[in-house]
DNA sequence: GACGAGTTGTAGAACGTTCTCCATATAACG
DNA sequence: CGTTATATGGAGAACGTTCTACAACTCGTC
C-alpha cells in the first residue's frame, strides 16, 4: 500500500534523474556518477543508464545542480553593452566555452557599482561555477571578499597584487607607449591625449593605466614633465561639448591619443563638421581597433588589444581556477598599433590593407 | 542531546533562512512569507524578520528558490551581440527591471540554432520565470512547444497567430514602406533593396517582413511587379565582395535600401573607397538608425524603430504573462524615418541637427 | 578457505527554499 | 459563555540533484 504510494506521485511530465534510474533499472546515484562521469562506473552501467538517457531526452535541472554541487555555468560581468570592445570578449568566451558542458550568462551592469554588486551576489546565488569580470568599477578588497566564495578571473582591471583573483589584461602602458611612440614616428611632438572624465575608474582601470603609458612615453620622449591629459565626460551632451571645445581651441595639439575609438570616432566626426582636417591639422588615434574604426570612411589608427583572445584566455584561466588551481594568475597581453589614415594618409584617399 | 546537535551543525558561514529564523527567534516558514510578502504576518512579525535579514544580510539563494518556487530572474536570448541594435533592446529590459526584485540573464545564441536551443533548455532548468527571445531563429512549433513550459515572448518575430507567446515588433513592412516612400518623394524611381543572404531567416524573421513592404510599397508606388532584391552574404569576405559587386554595377540603380545599418554603413564605406558618390550617384537608406548612423561622418538616413522602447514593452508584457495572463498579446510599433545626407543633403555638409 | 584489496553499485542524508496544511490566539456574535 | 469566523504563526513535506558512507562481489594470495 505505501509503497504503492511511494510509485505513483508522478504526476508531472518533467523527466528526473529518478526517471532515468528506473527506465534503466538501476539506482539514482548510478545515473548521477554517470552524468557526472565520476569513478566507480562500469561500461555495461554507463551504456544502459546513457541510452535510457538518450531514450527520455533527460535534462539535468540546473536549479538543483545548483542547489548540492556545481551548475557547469559561468557568469559574465559587462561593465556596458554598447562600447564593441566588449562583444569580441564575449565572442571569445563562447568560442573556448562551446565544446565543453559549461555556458556562459551574462549581466550587464551598466556601468552602476550597485547594480554590480547585486549581479555578482546574484551569480553566486545561482552557485554559478566561476565569473568573469570585465573591467568591474567594485574596489580590489570587494573583489577578494567574493573571490573566496566563487572563483574569479578580472579582465581589464590591473592588480598584479591581487591573491584572490586572477587578471588578464593587455599592458595598457605599453598600448598608450606605443600610441606615443608611433605619433613621435612620424615627427609630430605637440601631442595630448583625451582621457575619460573625472570620476570614472579608480587606479586598476584600463583608462588610468593608458594615462601613466602616455605621461611615461612623453617623458621618455622629452616632452615635458607633465604632459596634458584633457579629459571627456562620458554622457552624452556634455562629451559632444567637450570635444568641439577641444577642437576650436587656439592652442590645440597638432596629435592626440584617445583613450577609446569610442571617443576617437566621434572626435573624428566632428572634426569633420568644424573643418578641422585630420591628419593634416590634427593626428588622432584610437584604442581597441573596432571594426568602425576599420571602416573606409572613418580609417581611425588604433591600438588594437584582441578582446577575442582575451576572452578566450580568461575561460580557460577560470576553468583551471575552478578545477583546483589556487595561486593567481596574472596573464599580459601585448597590444600592436594599427596605421591608418587618421595618423599617415596612405598615398591617394583609399583604404590600405 | 539530540536537540543540541541539531543547532550545531552551522558549521559554513552561509547564512541561510535558518539563520535568519534563529536570529529573529521565529519559524522557517516565516521567513519565508516575509521574503515573498505573502499573505498572513503582523508587522510585528515582519518587522523583525526585517532586521534580522538585514543584520545578517541576508540574500536567499537563488538555486534553492528556482528549485522549488519562482527564481525572480528572466532570461534574454540575443541571435548576435555585434548589431548595435541589441544592446539597445537590452537597456530597455534593465530599465524596466531596475525597480522591480527582477533580474535579467543574457545568452548568446551567435545565430547558431543548436546553441539557441541548448540555452533556451538551460534557461528553462534554471527555472527562470520567463524568457525574452530577441529573432530567434527557431520555427514557430518549437517556440510553442518551449511556451508550455515557461512564459515567453518574442521580439522581432513576426508571428500574430502565435497563440502560445507573446510577441512585440517595430512594423517592419510599414518601415520598409517608409523608406521607399522617402526615395520616391526624393524622386527616385530606380530603386533597389539590398537584403540578407538566402539561408538566414524564415518568413517570420524582420528581414523577409521588410522584402514584404520593400516589394508592396514598390508596387504601389508603380514600379514594376517585381522590384529585384539583391541578397548580402552574412560572413565577411564574401559579404564586402558582393557589394562591391553591387556598386561596380553598369545598371547600378539609383537608390538602395538596405535591411540593416550594418550593411548600409558598409556600402557607405565601400561606395566612398570606389568613388560612388553619396547621395548623388547612390542614395542609401539603412534600418535602426544606430549611433554609428547619426555620426556626422556617416551621416546615414535610418528607419528607426526604438530598441530601447521594443526592450521595456517586452519586459512589461513577460511580467504581465508571468503573473498569470494567459491570452497571446501582438503589439505593434510604428517606425519613422530619420532623414540625413544619405539621402538627401542637407545644404553643405555638416550634420543637420 | 580466510583475509585484504579492488571494484561496482546503492541508500539516504544533505542543499536552501516554497508552500500546503494545521494549530493556536483573538475577535465577533448570539 | 459557547460557537464560529478570522488572523497569525509553525511543522514538515516536497523540489532534483550530489556525494559520503557502506554493502556486495570478485580476485588473488598466503
Amino acid at each position: 500500500m505505501s509503497v504503492e504510494e511511494k510509485q505513483k506521485p508522478q504526476r508531472n511530465d518533467r523527466v528526473t534523474i529518478r526517471t532515468v534510474a528506473a527506465h534503466a533499472g538501476v539506482s539514482v546515484a548510478a545515473v548521477s556518477k554517470v552524468m557526472r562521469n565520476a569513478y566507480g562506473v562500469s561500461d555495461a552501467l554507463r551504456a544502459r543508464v546513457m541510452d535510457a538517457i538518450e531514450a527520455l531526452a533527460y535534462r539535468p535541472s540546473r536549479a538543483a545542480r545548483g542547489l548540492r554541487g556545481r551548475s557547469f555555468t559561468i557568469g559574465v560581468l559587462l561593465i556596458d553593452i554598447r562600447n564593441p570592445f566588449l562583444p569580441e570578449v564575449i565572442a571569445g568566451v563562447n568560442g573556448v566555452l562551446a565544446p565543453s558542458h559549461y555556458q556562459a550568462m551574462i549581466g550587464v551592469s551598466d556601468a552602476r557599482v550597485q547594480l554590480e554588486t547585486s549581479l555578482i551576489e546574484s551569480m553566486i546565488d545561482y552557485k554559478m561555477d566561476g565569473l568573469i569580470l570585465v573591467a568591474p568599477r567594485l574596489p580590489s578588497e570587494i573583489l577578494a571578499k567574493f573571490a573566496v566564495q566563487i572563483p574569479i578571473v578580472a579582465v581589464g582591471y590591473h592588480d598584479a597584487n591581487a591573491t584572490a583573483f586572477d587578471t588578464i589584461n593587455a599592458d595598457d602602458q605599453r598600448g598608450a607607449e606605443i600610441a606615443v611612440e608611433a605619433l613621435l614616428a612620424c615627427g609630430y611632438r605637440d601631442i595630448e591625449m583625451l582621457s575619460l572624465g573625472e570620476r570614472q575608474g579608480h587606479a586598476v582601470s584600463v583608462v588610468r593605466q593608458r594615462e601613466i603609458g602616455f605621461r611615461r612615453a612623453m617623458q621618455r620622449g622629452g616632452l615635458g614633465s607633465s604632459p596634458a591629459i584633457g579629459k571627456i565626460p562620458i554622457a552624452s551632451p556634455k562629451r559632444e561639448e567637450a570635444m568641439r571645445k577641444f577642437l576650436s581651441r587656439k592652442d590645440r595639439p597638432r596629435a592626440v591619443f584617445c583613450w577609446s575609438d569610442l571617443d576617437a570616432i566621434t572626435l573624428l566626426s566632428l572634426a569633420m563638421e568644424m573643418g578641422v582636417r585630420v591628419p593634416e591639422d590634427l593626428a588622432v588615434i584610437g584604442y581597441d581597433n573596432s571594426s568602425t574604426a576599420a571602416l573606409g570612411l572613418v580609417n581611425l589608427a588604433s591600438i588594437d588589444q584582441s578582446g577575442r583572445e582575451l576572452g578566450q584566455i580568461a575561460t580557460r584561466t577560470l576553468i583551471s581556477r575552478i578545477e583546483g588551481r589556487t595561486a593567481a594568475e596574472h596573464i599580459f597581453q601585448i597590444p600592436s598599433l594599427v596605421s591608418r589614415n587618421s595618423l599617415i594618409r596612405s598615398g591617394n584617399s583609399k583604404n590600405t590593407r
